[in-house]
DNA sequence: GCCAGTCTTTACAACATCTTGATACGTCTT
DNA sequence: AAGACGTATCAAGATGTTGTAAAGACTGGC
């Protein structure tokens, strides 16, 4: 039953580095590090950690926009740990994504007890997101943001990559038009259906290669859509 | 949008009692407060709190068996505010079950945060329970709201579709034309056994191997449809 | 203030679905 | 066997939904 249990350390203190990876391989965990919010968001992508260990004084930008940016694509919770004890630093951080924050210095076995909280909480979440999806003539990377169609890069506007991003993550799944504008709208256009067509009939022309028989952007008449990353099988 | 956003206060220091309500309500939250751990366990099944606030120390048994207690039966997420500071403390109620451990005195702001980050966990453990129905050569999957037939999928209409998931939801019993009018239909239309008819036609001339003589989908003469999942057992 | 990119809004054609009525079928009663 | 009643089937027209293009409104960068 030896579940994966990588944990990623964004770090860039060595001593502490040294130290969390330590505590963490003692304790039956394996670990992953970088120093600094880049390679953070890629391995991220790449290793794809159960918990990631966030310190927020890194070099080159802010931990926050760590958070931000992985929370675009993934759920792993994150653990930031910083030196700051302001409670602002600590609301920001929660806010933008982050699933708990403890001050240093802090207690070994309160760190770990701590993710075993963190590990409880993704036990009961469904199928890790993937950072990268590809199939066929496609491929699609959340953690760049970026999208793909036979070696071309295709650009997409921010509103039609936030449906593509909801139809893919749902894979399979038929969204309906009121699910669609909320979390791409928000509450207050939920009836505005002709929104979501109009956008529709430009993503389908940037991404299928016959947009009015689609092969994976589907409508389902009268509810909404969905994205079939293949044809299903029972 | 009155979402149920009911927060259970278990604290029996009565000014942090008060001063926990008037920032929570103030805030948009629903609040319930008891002051021994009896009552917290009890109205923690009672009230349905979407959140459940716990002090430590209690007048009448540890705080962490009130945790304990709830987590036979419930994921609702716990956060523990404690005037405790011991690290022991922290790991022990955390491997408890609860989900987070603020010490006092605890800005409300990081309350408020830490809050939040509780309500995104609950988000997320949607329902994994798969909605799927098979019998002989048929698959409907409701989750994904896909039908198949000899392992091709079957196309239906969304008022076809709704008169399927109503009939195999009551699997067995008989479903009057009424009844399925008004579910379908709208309470407008109860006399329009006719529309019932003609969509039946197609759901079987879709699902039927003999539209002629169904053999799940039944016409109970005078009375309505029933859906049958195999034939009843003597 | 202009420009380019994006989003909103509108209008209409194309299409899918639903309703409706005519007709055929089946079964039960007398 | 004939009639009465409820049900099945079919297809044309009405209705509703979706796709598409294009024009106007908005926005941030220069």
């Amino acid at each position: 039953m030896t579940m994966a249990r990588k944990i990623l350390i964004i770090e860039d203190d060595v001593q502490m580095q040294r130290f969390l990876q330590v505590l963490l391989t003692g304790h039956g965990y394996e670990t992953c590090c970088v120093t600094n919010a880049r390679d953070g968001i890629l391995m991220a992508a790449e290793a794809e950690p159960v918990i990631i260990l966030l310190d927020l004084g890194l070099p080159d930008g802010d931990g926050l926009t760590v958070v931000t940016k992985i929370r675009e694509w993934s759920e792993v919770p994150v653990v930031v740990i910083s030196a700051r004890d302001q409670e602002n630093d600590k609301v920001r951080a929660l806010d933008c994504g982050a699933d708990d924050y403890l001050t240093k210095p802090f207690g070994s076995k309160e760190l770990l007890a701590r993710i075993r909280v963190a590990l409880r909480h993704v036990k009961f979440q469904g199928q890790p997101q993937k950072a990268r999806f590809e199939w066929g003539d496609w491929i699609i990377d959340f953690s760049q943001r970026l999208v793909w169609r036979r070696g071309e890069l295709v650009h997409l506007t921010p509103t039609e990559y936030r449906i593509l991003q909801l139809l893919v993550s749902h894979n399979g799944k038929v969204l309906t038009y009121r699910q669609i504008l909320k979390e791409v709208w928000g509450n207050a256009h939920t009836d505005q259906n002709h929104y979501v067509r109009v956008h529709m009939a430009q993503l389908r022309h940037k991404l299928e290669d016959n947009p009015a028989q689609p092969r994976y952007l589907l409508t389902e008449m009268g509810i909404g859509y969905r994205f079939q990353f293949e044809t299903p099988e029972p």
